[in-house]
DNA sequence: GCCGTTTTCGGCCCGACTGTTTTCAGTCG
């Protein structure tokens, strides 16, 4: 058996953390559940090579029990205790789970007077009213649910750009190494680095196909082969996630991969072009008119036949590229190497795992000069999680004291605030100019009308002290859209009162996306990245920020922590002169 | 179930929001 992933046991830990939470057990049981699971899937090295309890235990969390379910679920994929748990509750818990709204207590009352044990059985239960007949569910709890049914079956199906790259890497990274195989590429959605992904293109030149194939099909990591003939297989993961191979002629390997890379937008102009041109452009390479292959061998070669440049995969969309490149004017798009500093996350003192020199240490090995510390403000009473207006000079002081210089990484002492339902915001000026960074965002009050939305954020615009905007549309990807609000006025607002755009690069979030990017910097708005981090291994996240600065077409000087430590301070500082 | 400069028992994060109630339970972050 194949040593199970870090999410997977997670997953486990975590599902017998909703079962006991729907037995009504003790809190603290659950939270200890809840908590090992966040730090399975957060560790760094893979916790299934780990066979030794007391070594388990090393890891914060992890006591004797978890440790010894641990090594159950390493070498057996699962355990007894949740197995035994599942019996009791046998309710498909993780989808039901991931409905908004839907917790284990409600789940637990849909089973117990509904028998309602998976998302169909409850669509029939909303279509027959009986939901609303239970007590503590009325009319607005059913269409709630009904509104979460439909949000969850419109993404099923489509996958995280981290969960889909690291699978198809893999895939990639194995056939690489197969003595038959001369070219392997990512194609299609994930080279493009779209957010979300259906499932994995990829392509292979290769001496022997047939061995390629059989390669493929044979990866230890997959759950079930869906199809497999001569030129092409499709292949299925344990999480129903799927990719393609397709034999290609190493001669068109280019135009392959050219056709499977660009959408279809960008490919039907493409070939306009060629058309124009008096060529012909398939997946089988470009030809003249008497049919004679002419380009094809690489994406280079095809492109500069047709008198373009290559533009970026991330960019292949038809929203400009072609023209473009036509005319030799493709930005030169940022790079995951330009980028200098980490400008958002958490810490121990709030929801992180990690302290803030931790974060620092990470920070000078990802080779940044500087990260920012912003955690969140609470006001009222100050044990929640996060630091309230009262406690800022104390954390500012705490963070400056922090061993940074031989850290050699800078931590800039920042704070992610919530605006207001008013578009206040709830730390007065007199603490926030003691702040280098100051991170403004909705955490609330999802559902407000447009206008009103659009007003709450304009009026937080209006304050000095702010510098950005973090994850400006508020969706949580495959699981909430965007708040509603008018993204055009808030761009032309950020633009005049020199307000940052945050590229929130965590990989549930990855927001901005493309699109809203791309619009910004039109308007003329600067831009910020922050990974969002609760944990240094989060830190890695940048790159998933970088590829949607780079379907925005984001240039290194659109974004500040492009810039070196002393710039950026410099930078940071003239909102005084606002 | 985990943890300990309070060390083998007793404490462990809490407030906001929502929809339901009419003072609260469940969910979320």
């Amino acid at each position: 058996m194949k040593k199970p992933s870090n999410k997977q046991i997670a997953t486990i830990i975590a599902e017998i953390a909703d079962i006991l939470e729907m037995r009504d057990e003790m809190i603290f049981k659950i939270r200890a559940y809840q908590r090992a699971a966040r730090e399975i899937e957060e560790y760094p090295q893979r916790i299934a090579d780990i066979d030794d309890i007391k070594k388990l235990q090393e890891i914060p969390g992890i006591g004797e029990g978890i440790a010894g379910k641990i090594i159950e679920i390493s070498e057996t994929g699962t355990c007894e205790y949740y197995e035994q748990l599942k019996k009791s509750i046998p309710v498909d818990i993780t989808t039901l789970n991931s409905l908004e709204g839907l917790g284990p207590k409600k789940i637990k009352r849909l089973y117990d007077e509904l028998g309602i044990q998976t998302l169909q059985d409850l669509e029939k239960a909303i279509r027959e009213k009986k939901i609303q007949k239970l007590e503590g569910f009325r009319e607005k709890t059913e269409q709630n649910l009904l509104k979460s049914i439909e949000s969850f079956k419109k993404h099923k199906g489509r996958f995280r750009i981290d969960e889909a790259l690291h699978y198809a890497e893999a895939v990639v990274e194995n056939l690489k190494k197969h003595p038959t195989t001369i070219r392997v590429e990512l194609a299609g959605s994930l080279r493009r680095r779209k957010e979300t992904i259906g499932d994995a293109d990829i392509l292979i030149s290769s001496k022997d196909p047939e061995a390629s194939m059989d390669a493929f099909t044979k990866l230890p990591e997959i759950a079930r082969v869906l199809g497999k003939g001569k030129t092409k297989a499709t292949i299925e993961f344990a999480n129903g996630f799927q990719a393609d191979l397709r034999i290609i002629d190493d001669k068109t390997f280019g135009a392959a991969l050219q056709y499977f890379t660009g959408d279809k937008s960008h490919n039907i102009k493409v070939r306009k072009i060629a058309i124009d041109k008096k060529f012909k452009l398939n997946e089988y390479g470009l030809f003249n008119k008497s049919k004679k292959f002419i380009a094809g061998k690489t994406e280079e070669e095809i492109y500069t036949k047709l008198g373009m440049q290559i533009p970026p995969a991330e960019i292949r969309r038809d929203t400009g590229e072609i023209e473009a490149a036509l005319n030799n004017k493709l930005p030169k798009l940022i790079d995951v190497n330009d980028i200098k500093g980490d400008l958002q996350m958490h810490t121990t003192m709030s929801d992180g795992l990690n302290s803030a020199e931790e974060m620092a240490k990470m920070g000078a090995k990802l080779g940044y000069e500087y990260i920012a510390i912003t955690e969140h403000n609470t006001e009222g009473l100050e044990v929640a999680g996060g630091v309230s207006s009262r406690e800022i000079p104390e954390y500012i002081n705490k963070l400056k004291s922090s061993k940074a210089d031989k850290l050699k990484c800078q931590i800039l002492a920042g704070l992610e605030i919530n605006i207001a339902k008013d578009g206040k915001l709830t730390v007065p000026d007199k603490y926030l100019k003691m702040l280098d960074f100051v991170l403004v965002a909705v955490h609330s009050h999802f559902r407000m009308s447009k206008n009103e939305m659009t007003k709450r954020i304009l009026t937080t615009f209006e304050n000095p002290y702010v510098h950005a905007f973090a994850h400006p549309t508020g969706r949580l990807l495959l699981r909430r859209d965007p708040y509603e609000f008018d993204f055009e006025a808030i761009c032309k607002k950020a633009k005049e009162k020199n307000i940052l755009l945050e590229l929130n690069a965590h990989p549930e979030r990855l927001d901005l996306d493309g699109e809203s990017a791309k619009m910004a910097k039109e308007i003329g708005c600067k831009f910020t990245l922050g990974t969002d981090s609760h944990s240094t291994t989060q830190m890695e996240n940048m790159k998933y920020g970088v590829y949607m600065a780079r379907r925005g077409w984001l240039e290194k000087k659109d974004v500040i922590n492009t810039l070196d430590y002393q710039d950026l301070k410099n930078y940071l500082a003239k909102r005084y002169l606002r």
